[in-house]
Formats: structure tokens, sequence, C-alpha cells
DNA sequence: TGTACATCAGTGAACGCGCGTTCACTGATGTAC
DNA sequence: TGTACATCAGTGAACGCGCGTTCACTGATGTAC
């Protein structure tokens, strides 16, 4: 059953990509190894030939998971020349396809209460990836000096993930489109007018 | 070793309040059983005697939690004289302290993204405890229109959360407290103000 | 290029462990008279 | 008020189950000559 080394290297591509997918749409703790495994199309004896443990899939699981959420950022900012950069970051994030589709979307929004629980090393991966999209976003207020900049990205980005974990934390849809779209008024609003 | 039904009331009410502490700290998932009740000063047998199942309790631990956060606002208003209201609050939930100590803390933080991937029930209760977090700072909103005040007290609340939720994700102290000055900063800025 | 052997990706059964839950038991509390 | 019995809060052992992890095995792939 031996299978040739490309082979091998796409098959654990393919438990990583599964598990940033399973991990956030499941959560950590709930997601099996066999559950994983055979949602790759696996049988869950292999996956000691690709991996030390389950944590150690976890913290590639979501660097990789971290990593596709940025380029689809820089992507939609990429396709609109530039302009308008936090309202597409914004209407993005806070879309209800984000919020309908956890899988896929930021690992911040997730997993976020497991990760504040977890050791050192998954969060400093986790920071990571909230800084870099921090400096994205910080990337787009023009008008301001940069720490003004860097710091009110920090406070939009929290912001960001807060909205989108809590537009998923109520069953009531319209409540939950409510939350999205206020906030996504509130963060595009320009300085000096109060939305909504 | 039969006790009184004073003594069985109050053994109730603190597995509820110890569960409550501990789900927030540890996790619901993360804490079983026989830990929450060793932390009671109890034997595990003897939780159901009191409840019909570990979701039975989480769903009251929840609501106590998210209540007795509430009440904490509450008096911290009453006691300054419904003066600054927002900054009042955020000053409080946005704190180090606050972040520092999640097994007292808002649950909405410490649980969110395991609350968003339960069941109805439980979610309905979380939304519940949102939304009056979000009328006490509705209520501070004071010089806008009634349904304004609303839709910008769910954007609050929900940056709140995330806000805090950031701030313990990050390992690095420094970080940590950036977030949680800018975010303060941030939404304390009165309108027509861009805060750094 | 062909042959012989070593390697190792993947399988499926098994492991020890901790979990939620159940249960027989104890003995102080509550109740009926 | 006192007595006899039923109740039931709490104990500690046991249950079945699913988990992460290990392991003997298979057979195609990789390698040495």
């Amino acid at each position: 059953m031996r299978k040739s080394k490309q082979d091998a290297t796409e098959t654990r591509k393919r438990i990583v990509q599964t598990a940033g997918e399973e991990f956030r749409r499941r959560g950590i703790g709930e997601t099996s190894l066999a559950d994983l495994m055979s949602a790759a199309g696996l049988t869950h004896g292999g996956f000691y030939r690709h991996f030390e443990s389950k944590d150690q899939l976890v913290a590639e699981a979501y660097t990789v998971a971290s990593e596709s959420m940025l380029q689809r950022v820089t992507d939609a900012l990429a396709e609109n020349g530039g302009q308008n950069g936090l309202e597409i970051i914004t209407s993005l994030y806070l879309s209800p396809e984000h919020r309908d589709h956890p899988g896929l979307g930021c690992a911040l929004a997730t997993l976020g209460s497991e990760v504040a629980r977890s050791d050192d090393g998954i969060r400093a991966a986790a920071t990571e990836g909230f800084l870099k999209l921090a400096d994205i976003v910080a990337a787009q207020f023009k008008d301001v000096p940069t720490e003004v900049a860097k710091s009110r990205a920090l406070a939009t980005v929290a912001t960001m993930v807060g909205v989108l974990l809590m537009s998923r934390v109520t069953p009531d849809p319209e409540l939950s489109s409510a939350i999205l779209r206020s906030a996504t008024e509130w963060l595009n609003a320009p300085a000096g007018k109060s939305a909504g």
C-alpha cells in the first residue's frame, strides 16, 4: 500500500487543510483524529506517519488556515484597486457568507476562546495572524500618523472578531444581521460622523 | 450521610457557582464533572442528585454567570451616580483585572466560540445576556435616538467581547495592554473625534 | 534496463485512559403516629 | 415528646464509550547493483 513521495506529500497537505476546516467548523477538542482522517478519506491509523501528535497538527493547521484567510483579504483588496480598503475588508469579514461558513473563515472568531486557554505556542501563532490582519487594516488608515493607524487597527480587528463571533452566537437571524450591519456601518463611518 | 434540605440547596448553589467559574476558566469541554465536584468539595457520584445531565448544569451555570457579570456592571454604574456611563462600563470590562480573571468575568468572551457551536438553547441564553448588556450600554447613549443607541450598543458590546478575547489570546503583555487601551479610547472617543 | 531487497504510506485492531453516567450502599434527616 | 420507618444527599466503585496513540502487517515504491 506504499504511496509515492508525491502522493504522501499531497496526503499530508490534505490532512492539514481538512483539519483547518474541521477545527474551525467544530472546534479543536470536538474534532477527533478519526473524524479528521475520515474526512480526508483515510483511516486514522495512518495519522502518525505524518504528524507527531494532534498538537502538532493543530499548530500547523492553525497557521495554514490563518494564512489562507489573510490571502483572501489581500486578494479582495487587490481586485478592488486598493480603494475603500476598510470598506472592502469589513464587507468581506462581516458578511453573512463569512458568518455562515466558519470552516473557511477567520480562525480567531471560531477558535478564539479555545486559543486563549492554550499554551504560548498556539497563542503566539494566533497573535501573528491577528497582527498581520491588523497591519493590512492599518494600511487603509491613510490620513493619520502610522502609530495612530496601528493602534486603531488593533481595535478594529478585535472588533471584527467580536462582531463575527456574536453574529454566530445568536440563533436569531435578524439580530445576527443587525449586529453585522451595525458594526459595518460604525467601522466605516468617517471620523466625525456617528453611525447608527 | 443525608444532609438537611437547606444543606442540599446550598450544595446545589455551590455546584452551579463553581461550575460557572470553572467553565469560564477552563472551558466547558475541558472541565469534567469530577473536576467540578472536587472543586466544590464533593465526590462526583453525587452530581446526579442535583442535575439531570452535564448539559443542564451548563445551561444553569451559564445563566448565573451571566447575571452576576451584569450585576457587577449595574453596581459599578450605581456607585458612580450614572455619570460617564460608557466610560465606567468600558473601564470595568476592558480592565487588566477582567482580562486576568476569566473565571469571574464575561462568559461571552470565555465561552463565545464554544457557545457559537452549541444548540439553540444555550445560544439563546447567551444572546439574552448579550442583549441585557447591550441595553445597559444603549442607556448610556443619551444624545441619540433610541434606535440609533440600540444599534450602536450592539456593535459596542460585540467590540468589547472581541477586544477582551484578543487581549487574552496574545501572550505578549504589552500588546495585550495596547489592545485594551486602544479600544477603550476608541469606544469613548466623542463622536467627531478619532481616537488613536 | 532488470532484479532483489529495503523502505514506508496506509490499514485496522488494540492499548490505556478519562469521560459522563449508573448504582449499591450509608447514615443523618424528615415524617407518621 | 418519643419512636419506628422511609427518604435521600453524598460516597465510591463500576459501566460503556470514544479518545489519542501504538503496533503488526501489507504491498507498492524507491534504491542498490
